[in-house]
DNA sequence: ATATCTTATGGTAAATTTGACTACAAGGTA
DNA sequence: TACCTTGTAGTCAAATTTACCATAAGATAT
């Protein structure tokens, strides 16, 4: 019954990949190396195989036009205006994921004529529809961030309040006070201290923290919510 | 280009009809009529023609399965398992809403043997992948009550704050306490004193309220978030 | 008419959380 | 040693939440 290693040709994935470096929100994009849409930018997507799942074309399609793997997607939503795409109707399904650029290798593949991480506040114009995708993208990640414990993929294993800290601020947008984010987080339970110090500073090193997912996991059942 | 008329094939929509009645969630289900899943109930779901938006497909396919109109249907997720749907690869995008049911007759139509609100308590066995569906819509709704003003549909014009207080006791599944809730709620100025008292009940009478959707919307602008 | 029931609504007091700020500690660097 | 910079503890008032109690306003029963 099932044709393998067609596609569904009405129907392809997007990936927004947030990246987080110097305090900076990045979005990686792909140039397109051919057809109608060669030398724009959008973000990288492509074609559900038939018998393929949608998360797993997502990691597929990324990972081919930009070498970014080992990547945990997870489904924004789908965008089907009937005019979005010009050639004939396609509904996308959009994924997102947020890591640390400093641990990929961009290394632009299959169609993609190039791969970049972008910052959002500095963008090119995006093809399609894929500046709404972005978007709406990006509100989500917001509200995802003040409600899950999202932000701690972005930091090193073992971190400092203030990198924390900096991280909240940047994403949010907004300063927040030190001595009170500390003890908000602290109080929380899901830091664990690594009894250790910073190192290779000029001034007085701190403490650094790591994030425990068993006791944050454990804390939600009881019905805990993360609120920065 | 564009087929005309055609559907496409590996696409459909389904739609979570959420019902409030009685301080019980109820869902609506429609009874396959024909094809293989005869005699089963589903969520009512159908196919995106060709050149038709995906929420203009939403509400089509539920007026024709259900005879409701008039409803304001928001996407959830797509779903997409390979196997979810036994003859082919189809991807289903599903739609959800919040409403009263006295306020819609139901009249099963199309493919549609019959037409019926359960509660969501009480499910027959689902078709497909649906009881996931609801699963995940359930738990989407939820959050949303929480924070946004959604449940106001679900009440009369006029209403009393207990009829809201136990309106957001049913759907969270949780019991609150009286003036706490009202103060609540009274402080974020949203409802409008209607000057007017309950009848017809054999205690003292409450004061009636109202929902102010242009307030709530100045409010937004400003930064108001609303939280039960 | 009076007691009594039910629900409405106003209050209060303790506990917790937030926000703004102060002060001091712990290093490094000049 | 002075003086940077950043870390960390503490304070205090204001705002909010939570768990209550008390009274009000009817309706109904006796």
């Amino acid at each position: 019954m099932k044709k393998s290693r067609n596609i569904i040709d009405a129907l392809s994935i997007d990936c927004l990949i947030f990246g987080f470096k110097n305090s900076e929100l990045d979005i990686l994009l792909v140039q397109h190396g051919e057809g109608i849409s060669k030398g724009k930018w959008a973000l990288p997507g492509g074609w559900i195989k038939y018998d393929e799942g949608m998360d797993q074309a997502a990691t597929r399609i990324l990972q081919a036009l930009t070498g970014v793997s080992n990547v945990f997607l997870e489904q924004l939503k789908a965008f089907g205006n009937v005019d979005r795409y010009p050639t004939k109707r396609v509904i996308t399904i959009a994924y997102y994921a947020l890591v640390k650029p400093e641990d990929y290798t961009l290394q632009p593949g299959f169609t993609a004529a190039d791969a970049k991480w972008f910052k959002v506040s500095e963008l090119p114009p995006l093809l399609y529809d894929h500046g709404v995708i972005l978007q709406q993208g990006l509100a989500h990640l917001k509200h995802k961030l003040k409600h899950e414990p999202i932000g701690f993929n972005l930091l090193p294993k073992k971190f400092t309040l203030l990198q924390l800290q900096e991280l909240y601020e940047a994403l949010l947008d907004k300063k927040l006070d030190k001595p009170n984010f500390r003890r908000k987080l602290i109080r929380m339970n899901l830091l664990v201290p690594c009894k250790e110090k910073q190192t290779d500073v000029s001034h007085r090193a701190a403490n650094l923290y790591r994030f425990d997912k068993k006791i944050y996991d454990k804390l939600t059942e009881k019905g805990f919510t993360f609120e920065v």
